[in-house]
DNA sequence: TCTGGACCTGA
DNA sequence: CAGGTCCAG
């Protein structure tokens, strides 16, 4: 269990370079800290000019890292403003943070009146989902798949967020058929558009954008399509309209709310009755803001990584609901209830900006995929790989096709795949990941 | 069930 | 074409 509660860095009323020394007393006890270690980066000249205001979270790298959590797309609300530093807003408050070499410091830049500084850091645990062991589920997921053991080392810290339902949903009605960087101005202009406006409470320190609370269901009444679609959001605007419709209708927030109480697939049937809402953006919202951490949303980076590793009879096919759902049940049958969270960081493994990090894995599975199906077939079946399917309640669901047991075949493709990746990474050699901060 | 096409915008 | 959904055959 993490610590699950975050510490004031100091009292407010410090200031300037003393105060790094309390830093250095509250994070490492009374062991002595070597110059230059982390609290240099809190205090750095350029940043802030004293370490009022901030905290630790009290999360190991392995735990969280921000740039596997925040600008790797379950949000759009963040900013990257520095070197491993983000600026967003959770909730009423606005949010600094910044990674460090083995925790993450933030601090409240901004909040509503209403937005008490008693829960700041109950909020801070709550968004990021502090109660959910990372290290220790990343044990067991390495455990029973080759694949992602090879690939996590390079994506420590991907965790899942917590994030408000309501906000969640809409973010990712905006996202169908669209790329990140429009869904992230979109987002933004809803907000600012329509969203209350956060006053800053650190204002001498921040020259950027002004930040805006989500907007509540209230607020989102009184947009018009119009309106949206002048602020970019294209044929979304319709969907965007009729769900804020529709959920004022059923009970508006708290009835988006009470589907985190009940089991995901009623959150997802009930989403799914949202103009604009299907299978995808249904399990993004319940997965990112309803505590639905088994389920998966599948896009194409997530259907390619499932057939090349976990489903190889399904390669080429169209991403179906029925589909949908065969690869949903693979990844629990894999990984277990805390599923979604493990297509988190394989997710992440997929994205082009992040592939090349792990040497050898591009090539090695280009050159797989070359060799045809047949080939393909047998590639990371893996051990009981999907011997049996469980279903999202772990009752057993193998009745279907994706529930026959796959031969496993000595010398076959898996040792294939595995020499190639011995002989890509040969050419070109791991660099240590924690190396890689 | 599954398939094909349309749908807004901009990188 | 892009981190889909909807609607008709």
């Amino acid at each position: 269990m993490l610590r699950s509660t975050a510490r004031p860095l100091l009292n407010s009323t410090i200031n300037a370079r003393p105060s790094c020394r309390e830093y250095h007393l509250i994070k490492h006890g009374s062991r002595p800290v070597r110059p230059g270690s982390l609290p240099n980066r809190v205090c750095s000249a350029g940043m802030a000019t004293d370490c009022a205001g901030w905290h630790l979270l009290g999360t190991p790298r392995e735990e969280l890292r921000l740039e596997h959590t925040l600008p790797t797309g379950q949000s759009f609300r963040w900013r990257e403003t520095g070197d491993d530093e983000y600026i967003g807003v959770i909730g009423q408050r606005v949010v600094q943070i910044r990674q460090l070499e083995d925790d993450v410091a933030w601090r409240i830049i901004g909040r509503a009146p209403q937005a008490a500084e008693a829960e700041d850091t109950a909020v801070l645990a709550d968004y990021f989902n502090l109660s959910t062991p990372l290290a220790d589920l990343v044990r067991t997921w390495s455990a029973s798949c080759d694949h992602f053991a090879r690939i996590q080392p390079y994506f420590q810290g991907a965790r899942m967020l917590r994030q408000d339902p309501t906000e969640t949903l809409f973010q990712f009605l905006c996202s169908s058929n669209n790329h990140i960087s429009r869904i992230h101005g979109m987002v933004e202009r809803l907000c600012s558009g329509w969203g209350t406006r956060l006053p800053l409470t650190r204002s001498d320190e921040y020259g950027g954008p002004a930040h805006h609370a989500f907007p509540t269901l209230d607020q989102l009444a009184a947009v018009s399509e119009a309106d949206l679609r002048a602020a970019g959001f294209g044929y979304r605007a319709r969907f965007v309209t009729g769900s804020v419709a529709r959920l004022r209708a059923l009970g508006g927030e708290a009835w988006l709310a009470t589907l985190r109480a009940g089991p995901p697939d009623v959150a997802v049937a009930a989403l799914c009755t949202l103009p604009g809402v299907g299978p995808k953006v249904a399990a993004c919202a319940a997965l990112f803001s309803l505590d639905a951490h088994a389920l998966v949303p599948v896009d194409v980076h997530v259907l390619a990584l499932a057939t090349r590793h976990y489903l190889p009879a399904l390669r080429g096919k169209a991403l179906t609901p029925a589909l949908h759902a065969q690869v949903q049940a693979a990844f629990v049958a894999r990984f277990g209830a805390h599923a979604g969270w493990a297509h988190n960081t394989l997710f992440i493994s997929e994205l082009a900006r992040y592939r090349g990090r792990v040497p050898g894995t591009t090539r090695a599975e280009e050159v797989l995929l070359a060799r045809g199906s047949e080939v393909a077939e047998e590639v990371d079946a893996g051990p009981d790989a999907c011997a049996r399917v469980v279903g999202m309640d772990g009752s057993d669901a193998s009745t279907g096709k994706g529930g026959r047991a796959r031969r496993k075949r000595k010398g076959g493709a898996a040792s294939v795949a595995s020499s190639l990746v011995e002989e890509q990474m040969e050419l070109a050699p791991t660099t240590p990941p924690q190396a890689a901060a």
